[in-house]
DNA sequence: TTTATTTTTTAGCCATGTCTAAAAATTTAA
DNA sequence: TTAAATTTTTAGACATGGCTAAAAAATAAA
């Protein structure tokens, strides 16, 4: 198995691989907190482990190896956020860093169990998906809040941003997963959003409005 | 905090401590599977950082932070293994070398909440008492099985070994935590013992017998 | 009590994963 | 299309935690 380090670098990759498909070591390097020299250093090695595609002053890419163990982590990740919110009562805000520490516990049973104590769930505690055991990721079919029409419903399914500060604002806002939301007005000066949500009318930003992913 | 390597070197000052006041490097060494050369340097490194107590050629002992230190770790471990067996439904031989990666796992609220939601158990599945949270450790009054007289009953509390071949010795006599025993005949020629349980009589040896540990 | 054996330490080496500083390649801008 | 800016790589260093081989200290045996 690959070492922690390695298992984060592969994350990110597969995360920044999501927008531009050849990922620049910049940007690994800025999402890690780490010098570019170092990131150069360990692409050559997961290079030569067949994690990645690399073109020396070009960017890396995941391959089939590469996206699978990815997926194995996040599924991992996002099992154990769902214990801990579910069942040991965490907040949504609170166990992003400690699932970043039990996401790297080698132990195939121990997920297979976990999932099935969990009674094998589709989504974490932010509405992201739960890849399977195999890989398979389901499209839940989410669209941005700022992408609905005025007068449109729909159900809040997931958060795009996962940071705590983010999380504390939507608890604030009393925004959460399920709750059913119609967007009343869409301001044309700063694309702020009006919307409905529990009988109640709040203004949001549009910054806030793009990290709230909406089931129609 | 402690790195994982110095938690492994800290668990097993404080288990072969038990035994001996004072822990020779070359025990830590064959219980650790290292050479002797890597323990001396790791004890000079845990020295400085006031884990031990020691003195060159003679030996450490864990100071009060190291004492406290162990705790914490075995706290860790034996919480981790009740919810290992308890919820995921693990067998108590399979959980050890999981518990041994989820105990390095660092967060003070995750111990809390898991603490509580297994509703603060006092004894993990091998019987072994749990550290509170200040470290207190009860005496739970255990008695190896081979110190009982002839005709003495009691209940099985505890296993001293926790070895997959040992566990699974023990489901095969149907020897499990709770079970009421008592002892029938000692043979004098091997220290064997005859013992009943379950309304049976079975033969089990002297070894076997100091691993077993009795509530009377 | 001297010799032999065992234990422990030291010295020097290696892999991993990070860093800084400087060189090289690529991209952007004039 | 050349110059400037940015990105990436290389070279060399360092900390951690392991190793081997050899020296030193402690213990056991003759």
């Amino acid at each position: 198995m690959a070492s922690q380090s390695k298992e984060d670098y592969i994350k990110v990759l597969y995360k920044l691989g999501q927008e531009n498909d050849v990922v620049s070591n910049n940007a690994i390097a800025a999402y890690l907190n780490m010098k570019p020299s170092s990131v150069s250093d360990m692409l050559k090695k997961l290079s030569n482990e067949n994690y990645i595609d690399y073109t020396k002053y070009k960017g890396s890419k995941l391959t089939e190896l590469g996206i699978s163990t990815a997926l194995s982590i996040i599924r991992k990740h996002r099992l154990w956020e769902t214990f801990l919110v579910n069942h040991l009562k965490f907040n949504w805000d609170q166990v992003h860093i400690i699932a970043e520490q039990l996401e790297h516990i080698e132990s195939d049973e121990l997920i297979d169990k976990l999932d099935h104590f969990l009674d094998y769930p589709k989504s974490d505690p932010h509405g992201d998906p739960i890849p399977g055991k195999n890989g398979e990721i389901i499209n839940l079919g989410h669209v941005p809040l700022n992408n609905l029409k005025i007068l449109e419903t729909g159900f809040i399914a997931a958060v795009k941003k996962g940071t705590p500060s983010f999380l504390q604002h939507m608890d604030k806002l009393g925004i959460e997963l399920g709750t059913k939301i119609q967007v009343i007005e869409k301001v044309e000066f700063d694309n702020s959003l009006e919307i409905k949500l529990n009988n109640e009318s709040i203004f949001i930003s549009n910054e806030v409005a793009k990290n709230i992913l909406i089931k129609i």
